[in-house]
DNA sequence: GTGCTGACTGCAG
DNA sequence: ACTGCAGCCAGCA
């Protein structure tokens, strides 16, 4: 599946998209680039739900923290304003966070593909 | 207009 | 088990 087509090619949705998805994720909860990306269509398109995350900074209500890579691990931390942040962010949702890895990541993982199957 | 890079992931060697 | 490469889109030189 072409991600071109999921982008209507009118618009880039899949910014938005990226946004709306990490909107809907539940405090404490966490998920991956490439849960995002599969959900949207587009499994090879992971680096750009990080890519997406890195312009989700300029947006309120967007919790990249609470998006990382599918090992739980905090890959992006460094794009926040102290590497301590985006753990900070997570402790505070109620997901701990040790060596930059998500603790029961399997537990805390929130697949969009599942959680908001219909 | 062309080309490289990036908060990733999966497959191949 | 570890390393390397390709594929995707958007932004910048």
């Amino acid at each position: 599946m072409n991600l071109a087509l999921c982008q209507n090619k009118l618009e880039s949705t899949f910014f938005n998209d990226v946004y709306e998805v990490v909107k809907l994720i539940p405090k404490g909860r966490v998920t991956s680039y490439g849960a995002i990306a599969r959900y949207l269509g587009a499994t090879k398109s992971a680096r750009l739900v990080g890519y997406a995350m890195n312009a989700a900074h300029s947006l309120p209500n967007v919790p990249a923290q609470r998006v990382v890579n599918r090992n739980g691990l905090l890959t992006g931390k460094h794009h926040f304003a102290t590497e301590l942040r985006m753990q900070e962010l997570l402790e505070k949702d109620g997901v701990k966070v040790k060596d930059d890895k998500v603790i029961d990541f399997a537990k805390r993982f929130w697949d969009p593909l599942i959680e908001l199957t219909f």
